[in-house]
DNA sequence: ACTCCGATTGTT
DNA sequence: ACAATCGGAGTA
């Protein structure tokens, strides 16, 4: 899995950066930690989040690359091509992640997020945030280098 | 009402 | 390189 943090009003790519606050767009990030905070990017892509901190604290996590372990035939089926998951846009269509799945507690079906295997220090990249011009130099984008599922290096 | 632009992707 | 395509935010 691949993700990137979204640190709250104090980090400037944020959609809840301090100088855009509260709004109805990004109101999703203000909710329970646990749940789903899904937005439209580009006019096109659904990207999919997890909210992390307590409610009223917006603080997140972008999931921008997976493993998939079982589904694939109907991940291809909602996608119409073979790049499955890696990149925040595919990921949320393959997995049919869309706004009715915003605020969705992520313990429970359709959609959830159980912990792993752990990730040996040695293999994990910690680096910068892909696509964003505030808060650039900030790294905070993870992933596991010997994993195949990795939006871009 | 009108402009700008973004946590992207697929095609040229 | 660049078009596609939507809605939030700022300005008027």
């Amino acid at each position: 899995m691949e993700v990137e943090a979204y640190e709250g009003p104090d980090d400037p790519a944020s959609h809840a950066a301090a100088s855009i606050g509260r709004t109805r767009r990004n109101e999703g990030l203000f909710g329970l930690p646990g749940t789903a905070y899904v937005h439209l990017n580009y006019g096109i892509h659904w990207c999919f989040n997890a909210v992390t901190d307590v409610e009223g604290s917006p603080h997140g996590v972008l999931i921008r690359a997976l493993e998939p372990l079982s589904g694939e035939a109907h991940m291809r089926s909602r996608r119409g091509r073979d790049e499955l998951t890696n990149g925040p846009g595919r990921l949320a269509q393959a997995l049919g992640i869309g706004p009715d799945l915003q605020g969705h507690r992520l313990d429970e079906p359709p959609v959830w997020i159980e912990r792993g295997l752990p990730v040996p220090a040695a293999s994990l990249v910690t680096t910068t945030r892909i696509g964003i011009t505030k808060g650039a130099e900030l790294r905070l984008r993870f992933y596991d280098s010997r994993s195949r599922w990795v939006s871009r290096r």
